[in-house]
Parts: structure tokens; sequence; C-alpha cells
DNA sequence: AATGAATGAGCATTCATTCAT
DNA sequence: TATGAATGAATGCTCATTCAT
């Protein structure tokens, strides 16, 4: 087998058990295990059982990067471009529950002094967001008054509750496109009835 | 020493150890030097880690509904009642980050098939907001179309999204009182600069 | 049991197994269970593996030093002191092979770097020789043309080669009083038959 | 290459990774970075880790014998084959720090059980000190009541020493000379001044 | 003969929990 | 109630050795 199929191999089984487990309740023999793989093969793609789940997240991370960059490329409506962005957001996250589950224990899970030191990739995913808001306001669609430093935070956050909420209970009560609908408005026109009166 | 101000000083000392270290890191004995107390003590008061960590999630949780609840009974504008839960949220969290961090360490760090196993007190906290947002249409003041339950995830996942920052860049280039407005401007009124015409 | 009687069990466990199989190839395990001990009790008295090795060694250098000063105490002529220092090292040796090999494993088995480090008993005991040693030259019973601090050097030395063989050959083929008597010999009057024509 | 001449190779690197690390600390790998070597090769020319260990011991040791065998044939008083003997063991361990750590960690860093299995080369060399101890007895230049045996371990025992600090003390305080000088009337002739009064 | 990726047994150390005092 | 010494299961990681190429 050639080296990279393993180590995609392996990325694949960690994913998997570090959604399911939890980082730190992960055992290395299980990710072994589940990759087909020898305890030792694992150190020979990764330096520790850290740099594992950075890499997994970075990958997937990277991905979703790329995937929302491709199909934001053909659109220039700040507009429809957040709720490309939203509705392609929560889509994955409802097909790849691991992927949720990485994203939610990488951020939270690990040291903060460590957390932040190599997350490029997921600085990246989110400055997608303000980009957009920054687009808008230039284009006079969105308001200027919103920050878009922080409106990619609150945008980010706001799914990433709700992706998790969906990897506790299986069986959701909303439908996805509802549930895209529901944030995308929450977010484009707020929850007022008459905004002009705000 | 009475019982009762045992049990508080394990969980104000677990509060701080957990949020320092995270769940998986903090050290029974870490806790117990922090109260000034022997490690056999603690299995006086609780049952194990794990229940520590509830307790100290639960307790926590309990005080914040105490609180935002007497602070929106004098309260009877939906749009008001919003603003204040989210600015009080955010005070909070600003203020007490080792209570932030144990709400991302509950939310994230452990089992999830523990998880939601026990935590009313979280559910009640956010049925404030969904209380308060089905007030709103019942008054005709918030869009009909808005779902509560999913409204209620966004509102409190994108401010726990920026509590989490505050907890990392220990200094935010972001003032509390502008995040505050920020945070209720984009669900108030969105961030579309004519929503009208949405 | 009392502290203490924990403390030397464990050191008297270790003594054994580094002896019997070598620093690199005993196991805490094996220690544990010589003691009678849980592994994790170990941790309570040292802070690790080498930590030991270097305590059992202090301790029984320091043993070596106490027994033997209190034998030179009362004798001041330098010729018998050396004869007494010779003959208490190698009976000791010939008796507790286990101190014997000890002695082996921390002076040659261990990282050069840390070897010297703390080893201010064996320093102390070497330094027995040397000052016997000038006392004769100062009594004008010892050459003056012999440098102590090469002399104990060789002295300990050969007294520890001979103790190594005892270590492999359980039968030596000498008895202790000639070997003694030898090593005496060689170092007080050179192996000539006729020195004055040296 | 030639097969002999990866051989050797091996051992070179070998014995200088055991000389650095001691063999415990050695890894294979050590050694065949610096052999320029795969690991996998080591394998095709020695059966194991500790076979290398022998392997370099009895290499190095045999050179020993061949060049002090070369030295010693020409000459034919006993005395002077001492000396020359003592001299030239000093000499190539303070050349050589490498083969004096590599005597070192063979005699007494591995099992006990293996250790005199092979050491016919080491015997030899030692054999060679008791040999010219009794042609001194023969020819009345030594004297007839030093055991052989146990002198040459005296010897030997006493030059390693010397010959092990000075891997310690890099820097050591007394000159090659001078410690020779020493070695050789300490055995030659003992520490007493009147030696006829004994 | 040579390679070096893969293997998996092995082990020091940690730490939640217990329990004799 | 409170203590803290003792326990021992659990696991990340290493590295000598193998073997397909």
């Amino acid at each position: 087998m050639k080296t990279a199929d393993k180590h995609s191999k392996i990325i694949r089984a960690a994913t998997k058990v570090f959604a399911k487990k939890g980082f730190f309740n992960a055992r290395i023999s299980d990710i072994a295990k589940e990759a087909k793989v020898a305890d030792g093969t694992i150190y020979l793609y990764f330096n520790n059982k850290y740099d594992m789940l950075l890499s997994v997240f970075e990958e997937k991370i990277g991905k979703l990067v790329e995937q929302i960059n491709s199909q934001l490329e053909k659109e220039d409506d700040p507009r429809r471009m957040l709720e490309i962005f939203i509705a392609n957001h929560l889509r994955e996250m409802k097909k790849n529950k691991n992927l949720a589950e990485v994203i939610q224990i990488e951020l939270r899970q690990t040291n903060k002094i460590i957390r932040d030191y190599r997350n490029n990739k997921f600085s990246e995913y989110l400055n997608i967001i303000s980009t957009i808001i920054k687009l808008g306001q230039a284009k006079d669609v969105f308001r200027k008054d919103i920050m878009p430093g922080i409106a990619k935070r609150a945008i980010f956050g706001a799914m990433d509750e709700i992706a998790r909420i969906w990897n506790i209970n299986m069986d959701s009560e909303y439908k996805i496109e509802d549930t895209e609908l529901q944030v995308i408005r929450i977010f484009l026109v707020g929850v007022l009835e008459n905004p002009s009166a705000a």
C-alpha cells in the first residue's frame, strides 16, 4: 500500500474515533485498530496524539474551505453568498457528523494555549464570512454598522451550536431545509417584525 | 466548618481548576489542594470526577437562570427582554471566564451519551430565550416565521463562540459594549441594509 | 506500616532487582512485586526509576562510609588503615553481592553526564583512601612520589574488578582471606622481588 | 562496496554510538544512520543488538591483544613487559575513549549470565598480564607470593577505573605520563616507603 | 544484498478512587 | 466527617526486529 493511502486511512480512522469517543477518551490503539494498522505505524505519520487531532481538523477544515470557495466563485451577490455559506456549512455538518464533532473537540477540548497555534485553516474558513460581510457593506447591501469580526463569530457559533445538537439528538425535530432557512433569515433580517422601527 | 460551606468551597475550587486545565487535564488532587481539603474528602461530597463537573455546571447555570429571571421579571417588552438576556450573558461570561470555560467544557468535552442526561438547568436557561421569542411573536413584535427552538440555539451559540474567543485572546480587540450592541443588532435587525427587500 | 518502613522495603527490593537484572532490564513492577507494594506506591517515595537507583547507591555507599570510618577511628597507623579499608571493602562486597552489583551499575551503566551529579557519598568514600595515603606520606610511611588522587582510583578499581568477578563466577577459586592479603600486598609492597633495585 | 567494508563500517559506527549513549540508550537506527546504512542491513551482519556489542568488544580487544603482543615480542624483561603493558593500555584508553567506554559497557552493563559466554578475547588480554607475572616469578624478578590470577585483575581494574574517570572528566588534572608512571610504580614497588620492613 | 516501512510487545508513569485510621 | 497513603488499571509512545520489495 502506498504511503499516501495509509496516511489518509489513519486520518479517516482518527476522525471516526475522535468523533465517537472524544479526544481524551480515544485510545491510540482504537485508532490503529480502526485503520487496520499497528499502533506504532501511527507514529510514522504523526508526532503524537494531539498532532493527529490537529491534522484531522486541519484537513477537514481545509476541504470545507476549498468546497465553499469553489461555490462562491461564481457568485457576486453578498446576500446570496452568505446564504450559500450557511447552507453549505449546515449541510456538511448534517452529512458528516464526525466532522462536526471533531470541530467541537478541537475548538474546545484541548489546551487553550495550543489551540490557536496552528489553526490557520480555521481562521481562513471564518474569514470567508467576514469577507462576505465586508463585500456586502461595500456594495451597500449589508448594514455598515455591523462589525464583520464579530458577525463572523456569531454566525459560525450559531451554526456550530445547532450542529452540536444534531450530534446529540440524532433525530432532530427540524428538517435541514427549515433550519437553513431559519438561520439565514435570522442573520439577514433579524427577528424584528418591523426593523425600520428599531 | 459546616457541610454546606465545604461543599461550596469544593465547587468553587473545581470551577477554577476545570476552567484552567479542562476537565481531562484537571486532577482531583489539584481541586483538593485548591479547596484546601484532602483528596478523599471530595468523595464525601461527589460520586466521581464527572459528577463534580456536572454539579459545577448545574450550579453555575442555575445561578444564571435566577439572575436573568429576576432581571426579566420587571420587563415585558420582548425586544428589551432579548437585549437584556444577551447583555447579561455576555457580561457574565466576560466577567467570569471560568464560567464560560466550564460551559464550553461541559457542553463539548464529555461523552455525548452522558451529556444531555441531567442538564435540566441548561435547558431551562436556553428556554428563556425561546420563551421571549414566543412572547414577542404573540405580541406581534417578532416575526412569526422565526422558529423559537432554532433561534434559541443560534443566539446562544453565537454568544458562546464569542465568549470562547475571549478565553483565548485575553485582550480582545472589541469592547464589551460594542459586542453586546453588535449581537443584539444582528439578531434583532439582521445584516441587511434594507430588509423589506428580502 | 510506617512510612520509613515502606521506604526501606522499597530500597531493599530495588537493590535486589537492580543487582539481579541490571538497571535497564529491571522493571518497576518487578521492584514493586519484590517489595510487596503497588507499582504506584513507588512513586510516592521516588521521583522516577533513575532516582531509585541513585538513592539505593547513595544509601549503600553511605553505610560503607560510616562503617569504615568507625573502624578507622581507633587506628592511626596508615599502613594498618589501608589494610583495614581494603579488607573491609572486599568483605562487604563478598558478603553483599547486590551491593557490589549496584556499584557496578551506577558507576558504568547510566549516562555519564548524570553520573557525577549527586555522587557525593561515593567521592567521600574514595577520598578516605586518599586521606589515608596522605597521612602515610606525612608520617613518612608511604612513598612521597605516590599521587593520592591516582592511587585512590587504582586501589578502588582493583578491588571493584575483583568483586565483579565474584559476581560472575559464584564459586571463585580464591578464598577471601587470600584475596585480601594479595591486594594488600600488591599495593603495599608491589610485585618486585627486590624493590630497592627499582 | 565489499561486504567486509560494510561490516567494519557498522562496527565503527556501533562503537561510536555505544560509547556515546551506552548500550541501552543506543538505538539501532542511530547506528544505521552513523554507518550510512539501512536499519535492516545491520541484521544481515549481526544477529541482534547485543551481538553487535559483543562483536565490537571482541574486535577492539582483539586489536589490543595483537598490538600488545607485537610490542612484548622483542622484550624479555618481565618488569619492562609489565611497564609496557600498563603504558600501552592507558595510552590506548586515553587515545580512544570510545574503546574505553565500550569496555566499561560490555563488562558491566549487560546481563551477567551472557557476559562471560564469548569473551575469549578479553580473557586472552588479561592473561597476558598473568603470563608476565608468572614469567617474572620464574625469573626471580617478581615476588613468588603474588597470585597471578588476582594480580591480573587488580592491575586491569586499577587501569580501567582510571580510564573511567577520563571519560567523565574530559580534562583530567593528571598528565598521561604521570599516570602511567604512578600505576607502574604502585604495582611494581607498592606504596610503602620502606618495603623491606613489611 | 539492501532497503526502510511496518510491526507490536513492552514499560514507566499517572491519577481516580478506596479505606484504614 | 476528614484524612492522605496506598492502590493498580490504564495508555501513549519507543524501538528491536521482520519482511515485502
